[in-house]
RNA sequence: GGAGCAGUAGUUCAGCCGGCCUAGAACGCCGGCCUGUCACGUCGGAGGUCGCGGGUUCGAAUCCCGUCUGCUCCGCCA
């Protein structure tokens, strides 16, 4: 080794001792006789002392190297004269006098200093990604990040799973996200595609009766991104044989406990709170709440029933609902002009408000209102003098598309969020199917392989072959499935099922979804056919891994937790990928660029 | 596919409702001074095709159109 030790382990125990260390120069500071060089490397920072009465020779050489750079050091290390003790640092009482100094590696110029405290753009950041990553808060979340992996296999090694890996290079299936493709050489015209998730493979394991499976697995998705959503992304994928719902959600507050407490020294209160789908759409207008504040959904649809408010009246007669949000204070014009710029963004047309003062209802549309409707909302609301009601009428879909993201703007906005809390949701009794308009058909909410709720097979056995869609929606989304999700501070941090393990049902699910016999053969043979061997009941559950890592640690965006993260056009700024490849390459996979 | 925000010294920003802008500040960089700093101090200096292209105008960083890049959101994400 080059070093002794680290430099930034150096403390009070080696004083009077001789060392030798290598790192990157954090700062200098040139006296005019004597000069600070801070040393950094993983684990922490230590001041070196060079005199020049000592040596004047290394002193000249030393006071010219630049910051980032990388030396070779040795001396001696001292306790730091008295009064001149850094409290802010962990080897504020100690400093290394230099002896001699190699520089093994100057660098350049930096394009921005590794500091915490400074913004750089996302695009700096991602062009010279090493650089971030030397920044003090980044070595901690990849720290943090490998520490979590770690647990996490201890965990599931300690209740009896096995870490198996599933291929990447699999079959493309219809459903769900956009595949990435791999040309194959060998076969002309034919594609692999990238794993979406490990989903099938994981419950043919069962059928294989390894009874208990974890992957920390990466999963691929061709689709647009977000602050949340890289195209590959990191899964804690488990599945288990002969369990319920019960048992999954038992085994993941486990492993989230274990997470917490080892990596944030925070105890989790389990069991999580659960909330029915259709409750956490009600309340809070989607299937992933924020429930560290109020600003819940007030229903208003059957005082409106009769209005002659225009607005109201044909969102209604489009079989819409009325729904409304208090908030206890008065927003100012500009305010409300912001706030209605937000909601048309998300498609509505306009924003309705109004605010109690003085007892009265002051509105914009109070005019279109009876006294007896006003009265009514007002007492639902319970509104009193100095707060404000904001209003969205139309199908329920956008009822709650609109108000469920107006009301995480309003807590926002209103400093209601408790940014110290850690709140923890489940989310059950999701409905099987959700009807897409432009495709005239059922979808899988969830994915095909979620087994639906027992008592509901017969609702999938009576619209099997209808034709008619008011009964294919009526019914169609009213088959529950066992499926659920688990929340955090209303970001969607994990989400699984019971499965379908009987080839029957499975072969009835994909007939609904309008997936024929001869397709669901062609795409999913495989699992049908497995399905026929004895294959167990079984269920798991897959966690955004990013998305929790992110949360854990405080950012905003997955980014900050992936070492190497895409840009939201999907580009690599650090390597320049995707990138044009040679015609030879090309040739070779049997494809033209049109 | 759509909406919004941003793009000005190496960095972070100000300037942007047309004219002392011959584009400023801070940090960084270069040089000098300084023996105890740790956001060192101090004196001096260099550094910019205002993302790119076009238009309006006597005059554009500033107004208009297009385009590229980054970010946020909608659609999309079983």
């Amino acid at each position: 080794m080059l070093r002794d030790t680290y430099i930034g382990l150096v403390d009070d125990s080696f004083i009077g001792k001789h060392v030798k260390l290598a790192g990157w120069i954090d700062s200098i500071r040139d006296h005019g006789g004597v000069l600070f060089i801070d040393l950094r490397d993983k684990e922490g920072k230590l001041q070196a002392v060079l005199e020049e009465s000592e040596n004047k020779e290394l002193y000249d050489i030393a006071k010219h190297f630049k910051e980032e750079s990388v030396v070779l050091v040795e001396g001696l290390v001292r306790r730091r004269p008295s009064g001149t003790e850094n409290p802010k640092i962990k080897s504020g009482n100690v400093e290394l006098l230099i002896e001699r100094i190699e520089l093994l590696n100057a660098s350049e110029t930096l394009p921005f200093p590794i500091d915490d405290n400074i913004d750089i753009s996302e695009e700096l950041r991602l062009k010279y990604r090493y650089l971030d990553l030397r920044r003090p808060k980044f070595q901690k979340a990849i720290k943090t990040r490998s520490k979590a992996l770690k647990i996490t296999r201890d965990f599931f090694e300690e209740n009896g799973f096995y870490e198996i890996e599933t291929p990447f290079l699999i079959k493309s299936t219809p459903e769900g996200a956009r595949d990435f493709l791999v040309p194959s050489r060998l076969h002309p015209g034919k594609f692999y595609a990238l794993p979406q998730s490990p989903q099938l493979f994981k419950q043919i394991l069962m059928v294989s009766g390894f009874d208990r499976y974890f992957q920390i697995a990466r999963c691929f998705r061709d689709e647009d991104l977000r602050s949340d959503r890289q195209p590959e992304f990191t899964q804690i994928d488990f599945e288990m044989s002969f369990v319920e719902e019960s048992d999954i959600m038992e085994i993941s507050e486990k492993l989230l406990s274990k997470l917490f407490l080892e990596l944030l020294g925070i105890e989790l209160n389990i069991p999580f709170k659960k909330i029915t789908y259709k409750e956490a759409m009600e309340r809070y207008g989607s299937d992933k709440p924020d429930t560290r504040f109020g600003l819940e959904l007030v229903d208003l649809t059957d005082i409106f029933k009769n209005t002659n408010f225009n607005v109201f009246k044909s969102a209604l007669e489009q079989k819409g609902i009325i729904k409304a949000i208090k908030i206890n204070k008065i927003l100012s014009r500009k305010e409300i002009d912001n706030l209605t710029e937000y909601v048309k963004g998300l498609g509505a047309k306009g924003l309705a408000w109004g605010k109690v003062e003085n007892g009265e209802f002051n509105s914009p549309i109070a005019k279109f209102l009876a006294d007896q409707e006003v009265k009514a909302m007002l007492s639902r609301l319970d509104a009193k003098d100095n707060e404000m009601i904001f209003f969205s009428a139309d199908k329920p879909k956008n009822v709650y598309k609109i108000l469920g993201n107006l009301r995480l703007q309003l807590g926002k906005m209103l400093n209601l969020v408790d940014e110290s809390k850690f709140e923890f949701l489940w989310v059950v009794d999701f409905p099987m199917f959700e009807y897409n308009e432009e495709e005239g058909r059922l979808e899988a909410m969830h994915h095909p392989f979620t087994s639906p709720k027992t008592e509901d097979l017969d609702k999938i056995r009576y619209i099997i072959d209808k034709e008619n869609k008011e009964d294919i929606i009526n019914i169609g989304e009213n088959i529950g499935a066992r499926a659920y999700d688990i929340v955090l501070n209303g970001v969607e941090i994990g989400g699984g099922s019971i499965r379908i393990h009987n080839k029957d049902v499975q072969k009835l699910v994909f007939k609904i979804l309008n997936i024929s016999d001869e397709e669901a053969n062609m795409k999913f043979g495989f699992l049908l056919e497995a399905l026929k061997y004895g294959a167990p009941p079984h269920g798991g559950l897959a966690f955004g891994f990013d998305r929790l890592m992110a949360m854990m640690l405080g950012f905003d965006s997955i980014r900050d937790v992936i070492a190497f993260p895409k840009t939201q056009k999907g580009t690599c700024l650090l390597t320049g990928a995707p990138d044009i490849v040679s015609d030879k390459q090309l040739k070779e996979l049997h494809i033209k660029i049109t």
